[in-house]
DNA sequence: CTAGGAACTAGAGTCCCCTCTAGATCAACC
DNA sequence: GGTTGATCTAGAGGGGACTCTAGTTCCTAG
């Protein structure tokens, strides 16, 4: 194999981006590449730098909740070039609008969590503390 | 109906839960509730107060993302009593940390996010810049 | 009495996001 | 030339969490 430096195969860019090669290909198949993923010798996908980048940014967006329909959206308009800025624009600020309200609900639940581990955590202390008092006493 | 103020209907738990009355259904089949589900007149389901205070703890650990076989396993140790505090604050305190650990995943995201708003806007301005002073030209 | 609306059951369907299978092909090394 | 290991395609499978359907039954009001 002629060594291109700049070109992967797909277990490469498995490896460094952390997705399957099955996710790959069907993220692919998703349309979720900017650019059309080459083929080089027996039919084999090709990628680059600028792919795994992409990737990276994909998993990103993912990580944060965007459904892939949204990110194919997106990848549509990256894709399309440079006069549609206002239509990235409101795509990532909608996403992260969810992503903020996402953050502060899940901030609000910590609360209860904290607050039921709290209670256990008492329920435990009393139940050493009994449990020392007094043999194997279910009393809590 | 003899109107006991707290025996709820199906419909009206689904009101004041925000689920809806297919969930309700679900969940109880799914083992979700502390206590069995009461039947009335004509095996319809009768709820109270309990079951909504409980449906919505359930509500705020399935919002923070526990999954539906976590949150069966802790209804279960709930329903069992209580000399098993040690498991229910080990449920939670895992459950605790993957909460934090998403709430700061996304909030790396957000950072990436928050960098391509502001990128769009730039370009977005630009695009407007531009657009007054050639009309229509497409630049970017 | 009848109509309307709410609830019942069992089970199928949906949506999302992969994941895996099967069987074929290809490249590289010994 | 043969084996090994990576890759290919098309399509099926799976898990999570509901959601909906169909057909029926029941309560209440008019």
């Amino acid at each position: 194999m002629v060594e291109d430096p700049t070109s992967l195969s797909i277990g490469q860019v498995a490896e460094r981006t952390g997705l399957s090669i099955h996710a790959l290909r069907f993220y692919e198949q998703e349309g979720l590449f900017v650019n059309a993923v080459r083929r080089g010798a027996g039919g084999r996908r090709v990628y680059d730098q600028d792919d795994v980048d992409w990737l990276t940014v994909c998993i990103i967006l993912r990580a944060s909740g965007m459904p892939l329909t949204v990110l194919r959206r997106y990848t549509d308009l990256v894709r399309e070039g440079g006069d549609n800025a206002e239509e990235r624009l409101a795509l990532m600020r909608e996403h992260q609008e969810r992503v903020t309200s996402q953050i502060s609900r899940l901030t609000e639940s910590l609360d209860l969590i904290k607050f039921k581990v709290g209670v256990y955590e008492d329920l435990v202390d009393q139940g050493d503390a009994a449990a020392e008092q007094c043999h194997g006493s279910s009393l809590t």
